[in-house]
Order: structure tokens, then sequence, then C-alpha cells
DNA sequence: TGCATATGGTTTGATATCGAACTATGTAGT
DNA sequence: ACTACATAGTTCGATATCAAACCATATGCA
């Protein structure tokens, strides 16, 4: 190994590191402000079908959060016990199921969004949302690349 | 919600959403290259006890990591079990311990370091060390401001 | 000297997550 | 039509993680 492998690694390596801890500390926040046992991934489902629709399938969902198919049976078991959504199976393809959100639903996304615009308010007022949006492309394209590397 | 907090929101949203699926992916992909069962939690201890010397508590690792200290307690159960650390009881404190690295900890850490090498150098080979450097700084300062309104 | 409080660590009961094995259904190719 | 393979979802057994309750020891103050 090289100088600049150890120097490649090192910074790799720090990069990772503050985004896994990042990744923590603000899941914990966030659930730590939630009411009613609400999670982070219960959340960015019921968000997820808001921005882009109901009808979607287990599957459909599972790829776009990224997280296997077992931990989305998890997830969807939470929230259909909550009335949180509605799943029914799909009518053309006897192995699927359509997921909906329900009105139920709606309201603890808008409850979750209202709980955590201080906390993210807090964290706007401290930091340059310039330099935010200049780290969103990389992210980006970190994100991608390791979705790409899994498959 | 004027518009300007919409805006501010969606791209903190999509920050915080991009920094839990990388931490989530990259976690995913270390484990899946490395052996013996070592995960990237234990990793980390292993790393922190070589780099900044052994004779640590359980707690200031847990503080070092951002983590609680019941999980603490768990990662160094699975680490002594795997003969990797070794636990003794702090002279000074009866409620304290102290922590050292093994050879077959230091083993351990270095082949893990070993093996995600090439992992390492495919992602730096697709992005611009450049930009990583770059945003160092504010994910630094995010997870500083993170840990500070946590306690 | 004692009691109240603080601190270090463990335990408990919940959550998410993975990979792998499994079931059921659908599709394609012979 | 049959067989082989692919896909959707569930289950299982492991991991990490948290918060909260708990125990033991230490410290500070009266």
């Amino acid at each position: 190994m090289n100088e600049a492998d150890g120097k490649l690694g090192e910074t790799m390596f720090r990069f990772f590191n503050e985004i896994g801890i990042i990744a923590q500390l603000s899941g914990n926040a966030f659930e730590k402000v939630m009411i009613g046992g609400m999670t982070l991934p219960q959340f960015s489902v019921l968000n997820h079908l808001v921005r882009l629709g109901g009808n979607r399938t287990p599957l459909q969902i599972a790829r776009a959060m990224q997280v296997t198919k077992g931990t989305m049976t998890n997830t969807l078991g939470h929230l259909e016990r909550a009335g949180h959504i509605a799943v029914r199976p799909d009518e053309r393809d006897g192995r699927s199921k359509r997921v909906d959100i329900t009105d139920s639903g709606r309201v603890a996304r808008d409850q979750a969004i209202a709980a955590m615009a201080p906390e993210l308010g807090w964290l706007a007022a401290r930091i340059r949302m310039d330099d935010v949006e200049a780290s969103l492309p990389l992210l980006e394209q970190v994100r991608k690349l390791l979705d790409e590397r899994r498959n």
C-alpha cells in the first residue's frame, strides 16, 4: 500500500464514518420527537405513498427504500396493524399485493412532518443551506454506485 | 408554512434520506465482504483501539462511537467472546472496566481493512475525491450539531 | 459518618435489518 | 401440457440499536 492509497482510504473511511453516525443520530432524533411509536421506516413508507401515490406492491416499495422484501413485510405489518395502510391482493397476479395509505395514515404522516419541523429548523439555522445543496450530487452519486455495486 | 420553509424542508429531507440509504448500503457492503461474522460496529471498536490505544473504558468507547452504553455492552460481549479484546476490572474504580485489543483482534482488524480495500478502490475510481474531501466539513458539522442537540 | 446523588455497566423489551430458506404463483420453452 | 425457472411474499435466526429500569460503586455535602 503506497501513501496515496493510505490517504485515499483514510478519506473514504472518514466519509462513511461520518455518514454512519449522522444516519444513526438523525434517526434517533426523529423517533424521539415522534408520538405513537411512529418510526423512521414507517414514516418513509407513508411519505412515499403520499408523494408517488398508492396502488404499489410491497416489492416496489422495498426497492424504493432500498431494503429487502423481508424487511418490508415487517414494516408493512406494523403500518397495517396501526391502520395506516390498507393491503389487498393484486387482482392480476396471485402472488402479489397492493398497498394504499388510509386517512389515518395521512394524518399520521402530516403529524410526523409537523413534529420534525422544529428540529429541521433548529439545524437549518446553524448550517449553510448552500453547502447542503452542494453536497447532494455527491451523496446521490455514491448512493447510486453502492446500489449498482450491490446488484 | 411558506414557500421557503417548504424548499428548506425538502432539501434537508433529501439530505438525510440520502445519508440514511448510504449508511445502510455501505454497512451491508462492508459485512458482505467480511469473514467470520465481523460486523461494522465490531470493526469500529477494534479500529478505535488500534488508533487511539487500549486501556479504555466501555463508556469512553461508547461515547466515541456515539452509541448507548447498553449497545456497547453488547458489542464488547461479541468481541470478547471472539477473543478480539481483553476486558479487565479497573483498579481504581470498582464500577468500571478497562478494554484492550488482543493479537487476535489486531489480526482481525487488519484482515477487515484488507477485505474492504477493493470495495473502497472500486468506489474511489468512480467519484471525485475532491468532492468527498469537500463534503467532510459539512458532514462533521452536522454530526456535531446532532450530537449537541441530543445532549 | 451518613445519606443523597451521580456514575459505570448490565439487563429487558421493543424496533429495524439482513441473508437464506421456504411457499405459492406465474411464465417460458420444449 | 409439462417441466424448469423466475418472481412475490413470508418466515427464521442472527445482528444492531434504543430507552428505561436496575444494580453496584463512588462522591459530595452536611
